[in-house]
DNA sequence: CAGAATCCAACTGGATACTG
DNA sequence: CAGTATCCAGTTGGATTCTG
């Protein structure tokens, strides 16, 4: 039932599972999903994202094969990215996780506030984390 | 055929996929998806984390609702780590989303190989990521 | 428009030493 | 055994400014 044998070292796999993780990512590729689009649209329809950021990121996603970066040298340029065979491939777990992630939301909410209640003692080793979420959740 | 409605704010789904992309969490679900294990299993099981990073990524899981930790006060004391009926339904996407990288692994490592020759020129705002992709690769 | 460059705060993860 | 407490390097991500 769980793919991955246990005597296989799985580093290489958190290797490019860390790729994904990253803040915009599966956001990115989501997006992508329904077509060729301009960087603008990509940072528009995903707001919050800084532009260096961006391109890092749809930098990254261009390396590992997952979109292609299309230039246009006009004036003003532009600029198209979209999902490669692979990309689109990558798409289908994604969107899985990204889906289950949507649905599943609030129980996690619920659990993030329970744990709360039922631990609202120090444990000074990991109020940042704490701060950051509660920061989050607002 | 994607299931995110493209007008919804997606940054929450990016806040709990933030957390399933920390280095070592997927490996840590998957492993927990054979079935209850102690604190030391699972470091010995992964190998090359620490000691502080695990406790820190498990306590994420437990605050999310994705495992439990139970303690048994015994000397030396002993904490077993389960995932919870949330957590498993997690494994689901998560299992299949870390299948995915493992198979197509070799492309993505092609993909890279390629991009490197394709580009060799200097790109010197990213010659930090990739140093740290070819270390990552030896 | 799509970036490149720079500066900077915040977070991540590792090493080490100590404890009930 | 399973932590907790520090210290510390490296990375991530944001804001701002400048350019073809």
């Amino acid at each position: 039932m769980i793919p991955i044998d246990p005597h296989h070292d799985c580093r290489p796999v958190g290797e490019i599972l860390h790729q994904i993780g990253g803040k915009w990512t599966v956001l990115i590729i989501t997006r992508l999903g329904h077509g060729s689009m301009r960087f603008g649209e990509i940072k528009r329809m995903i707001g919050g994202i800084s532009q260096k950021v961006l391109t890092a990121t749809l930098r990254d996603l261009e390396m590992d094969g997952f979109v292609t970066r299309t230039v246009t040298p006009s004036i003003p340029p532009r600029v198209d990215y979209e999902l490669t065979a692979l990309g689109r491939d990558l798409l289908v777990p994604v969107s899985a996780l990204g889906a289950w992630a949507q649905e599943n939301r609030p129980k996690v909410l619920v659990a993030r506030q329970q744990y709360f209640d039922e631990h609202p003692d120090a444990m000074p080793m990991r109020q940042g984390r704490i701060a950051q979420l509660k920061q989050a959740a607002e």
